[in-house]
DNA sequence: GTCTATAACTGGATAGAC
DNA sequence: GTCTATCCAGTTATAGAC
């Protein structure tokens, strides 16, 4: 096989991501229960069949969206840290910088973080880029010298348990107390954006630069960062 | 005007309750944007116009399903509580009665909590509703002895004018560092039962019955109870 | 007065004939 | 592939039953 592609393979790829396209601009108006591929065809000038080409059903096609979506807002993640920055510094650019793509993507971010699409059953596919922005947040505890595990109660037996499970899979050395202080870290990360876009902040925390900034610094303490 | 319900108004109130029960019931299978009024009606053996004496829009009926949850979420967090307890077990209680409605309840969950439904805007009557479940914290925060705020940053003045307008909505004398911490709590409380029920800690912290029970004293801890 | 049913309008999705 | 008939959605106007 060539590593130059042939047009056809050329042609290919390039309709793939034009209907991906199309059906990001649906997902804004219509949510992803409306996606429709019959809409997607018609607006690209095709007809529905044409489509079953280039995505097997409607669910792998929302399959593929939620894939982009996981990793473009974990690589807006990593591309706001800056590794030579200090811990504290790093974990406030990496916070800052998930929410700022999901103030722009907000269809996208309801998408992946929202309430799940009835009768749509995520594959196995989409978990590991799905960790993409923990991972950059662990990165940073790596590297800090982090405060001894704060007044903070003990590890039951099962919470300890997933936390080595965590710890497998992530394939980092972190201590099972500062496991389960990222998975706090983690879940508010994301409560705080829900909570943001959703409109939950309305009359209190609207608007939500000021809190947010605040509450990345008070999990930031959370977490043991020096 | 008697006291006593006319036989119309009973016979009215009791279709009001059997079309939002059969909403309710059809909202777990094709979702908030899914809701039909004519499947409603159909289902009532009705006819769909005659709908319109009880709601006078597919979106009231949303809006009533949505203050009622907002209502249920709120009754089960106070009926949870226990005044005479201590702080500390009171909010534990708190946590887990709010945590089990929604387990018990995971679409009316969705509807209030989930993705905004497209093309649906919340009118303001649901406001006071939304925030039972943060009352009944602050009550609890407010018979408690609290640490004198944590070694938390400073607040900026945007969030602390904010916090003071919490403070005259909720009517409550607690400082503004306390209303800001309150936020923090309120915000990882659905950030975690929204990270649960839709499906983020698969892999991880699922079950989650460990770490809501450990997260739950975490932020205990963070607002300063004692 | 209060309700329900009939019928009709608009708009979109869909199925089947061609 | 295209065209067309059909269906289902929300909504309204109107007529008649209680």
């Amino acid at each position: 096989m060539p590593a130059s592609k042939t047009a056809r393979e050329r042609a290919r790829a390039e309709l793939t991501r034009e209907i991906k396209d199309e059906a990001r601009r649906q997902l804004a108006e219509v949510g992803p229960h409306g996606l429709s591929l019959r809409a997607v065809a018609r607006e690209l000038g095709m007809v529905s069949s044409a489509l079953y080409r280039y995505f097997p059903s409607r669910d792998h096609l929302l399959t593929e969206l939620i894939i982009d979506a996981y990793n473009e807002i974990g690589e807006a993640a990593e591309r706001a840290d800056d590794p030579s920055a200090e811990p504290r510094d790093r974990w406030l650019r990496i916070w800052h910088g998930t929410r700022d793509w999901a103030k722009r993507n907000p269809h996208e971010y309801s998408l992946i973080y929202g309430s799940p699409v009835p009768g749509y059953q995520a594959p196995q596919d989409t978990i590991t880029p799905a960790s993409r922005v923990a991972q950059a947040l662990v990165r940073v505890m790596e590297a800090a010298d982090l405060a001894p595990a704060m007044p903070g109660p003990p590890l039951s037996g099962e919470l300890a348990e997933q936390a080595r499970r965590v710890r497998a899979a992530l394939g980092t050395s972190l201590a099972e107390a500062d496991l389960v202080r990222l998975t706090t870290a983690w879940t508010h990360l994301f409560g705080a954006i829900s909570f943001e876009l959703f409109g939950q902040y309305a009359g209190t925390a609207d608007p939500a630069d000021a809190y947010f900034a605040y509450t990345a610094r008070q999990l930031g303490d959370l977490v043991g960062l020096p």
